[in-house]
RNA sequence: GGAGAGAUGCCGGAGUGGUCGAACGGGCAUGCCUGGAAAGCAUGUGUACCUGCAAGGGUACCCAGGGUUCGAAUCCCUGUCUCUCCGCCA
């Protein structure tokens, strides 16, 4: 969220930066200091109001104490039209401040100043290409048939036990699985990251303090019967560990890692997208999560981003890496970069990370605070990163390691799979 | 799921209608003392918002939300959570 205090001091630099999110963000300025200028006054007079009853209320304690009991009786009667003014005036108060909350909760992050123009996914900007395309004779596969070959993926049988999108994966495809989670776990406790088992279902205020709400509301699975949201990234348990918390300056920066499945409803996915593992309902991921002094988080981001291109360094697959313009950032983010492999089979670039800087936005919705050297409390940074989402690297993998004698599997895996070939 | 007890500041723990943002103790910070430390002594020690150039002033917050009252940490209602006992159970 951000802030009106910020808005107010820096207007300009916020509307440049709003703009390449390809919003009115100008008229969304303005409107929010509207809003704040209308909450600051009737804070004003409610406050004023409240105060005088207060000393009035004193005074009659005073009164009493001392059996001046006539007195008190005629200062009480003073208080009952007070009382309804003030409820008028407290009333006042909280629709001026839910409007300005309203509007708050749905402006998305100001991107960060280097962030290209842009309203789709093809503006992006490719920072670098790393690798070797991998040369594939006209019959390779794509993974989805090369799943059902070597019996490592069950599509069909996801569909009959739930639905599409939740696969089943067997054997060596079971086995891979764990081998990637253990293998992208330990490269991040191994860079520092503390290993954390999360709870798989969250509450709305966690579902808030990330931002997927209320803007991802209707992507999330929700259980009714108890109010809580299936997680769609263990970015929203990790990140809330630190919600209400006031950090000292030391505690910087806290990094945490965790493996979670991922539920994601993906309303109006579909064709090719959707295709195999493309696209999951339910998938697995490695996250990275830090949370930054103000002074660091960029430097951290290119440190974070540095750590996800040695995992897929370290299992030679070819990627490119992405600056995100402004029309296809997430909601909450002031800087995102994904990494996109080149999966040979289907000849088109597959996303399997996102990192992103997120300022002082989530901080502010988390109330997540550190002291300062100064001994000012202040909003933290943070930032996370998939390191790494399973199933399009996966997806890659097999077929960009496809022989005539079978897959072959990295060498980083083979401690974690027990086998290096799947034929 | 049933019965009971409880939820107070960084921690422990008082406070059952009036000047309580909250006694007392511990912790922590700063100062004095010391060659240095410990002990001792002194002072200080929350968050948010409003107002003011500043010093300062104001409002709210004692789990959350309602209510009673001139006035609520204290009384009433609802919810959440924790603990104990019973039941069920991987």
């Amino acid at each position: 969220m951000l802030q009106p205090q910020y808005i107010r001091e820096n207007k300009e630099e916020i509307i440049a930066r709003l703009t390449r999110r390809n919003l009115d963000a100008a008229a969304i300025a303005e409107n929010i200091l509207r809003l704040d200028d209308a909450r600051k006054e009737a804070q004003m007079n409610f406050d004023n109001a409240q105060s005088e009853l207060n000393r009035l209320s004193r005074e009659i304690g005073e009164l009493m104490k001392q059996g001046r009991k006539d007195e008190a009786t005629a200062q009480r009667e003073k208080t009952t039209a007070m009382k309804e003014q003030i409820k008028g005036l407290e009333e006042n108060m909280r629709s001026a401040e839910t409007a300005l909350f309203d509007l708050l909760a749905t402006v998305p992050n100001a991107p960060h100043a280097s962030v290209p123009a842009g309203k789709t996914p093809e503006e992006n900007e490719v920072v670098r290409t790393v690798g070797e395309f991998p040369a594939m004779s006209e019959d390779a596969l794509p993974h989805w048939e090369l799943a059902a070959r070597y019996k490592l993926i069950d599509f069909e049988l996801g569909v009959k036990v739930t639905g599409a999108g939740f696969p089943f994966y067997i054997n060596k495809g079971a086995r891979l699985q764990r081998a990637l989670i253990n293998f992208f776990l330990d490269a991040a406790t191994k860079a520092g990251y503390t290993e954390y088992q999360v709870p798989l279902m969250v509450n709305a205020d966690s579902g808030f303090g990330t931002g997927q709400l209320p803007d991802k509301d209707g992507q999330m699975y929700y259980v009714t019967e108890d109010e809580l949201y299936l997680i769609p990234t263990a970015e929203v348990p990790l990140t809330n560990i630190y919600r209400d918390v006031i950090l000292q300056e030391s505690d910087l920066p806290v990094k945490m890692t965790g493996y979670t499945p991922c539920f994601r409803r993906e309303a109006g996915s579909y064709g090719k997208d959707v295709r195999g593992l493309n696209r999951l309902h339910q998938f697995d991921k490695v996250e990275i999560v830090q949370v930054a002094h103000p002074d660091k988080s960029y430097e951290i981001l290119e440190e974070m981003v540095n750590h996800v291109g040695g995992l897929l360094q370290q299992l030679g697959l070819p990627y490119r890496l992405l600056k995100l313009c402004g029309g296809d950032m997430g909601f909450a983010s002031a800087l995102t970069y994904d990494f996109e492999t080149y999966s040979a089979a289907q000849k088109r670039w597959l996303e399997v990370s996102s990192t992103s800087c997120f300022e002082s936005f989530q901080a502010n919705r988390l109330k997540l605070r550190f002291k300062d050297a100064d001994g000012k409390t202040r909003l933290a940074h943070t930032l996370n990163g998939s390191a790494l989402a399973l199933p399009r690297i996966v997806a890659t993998l097999l077929e960009n390691n496809q022989t005539p004698e079978g897959i072959r599997i990295p060498e980083c895996l083979v401690p974690y799979t027990g086998f290096d070939w799947i034929r």
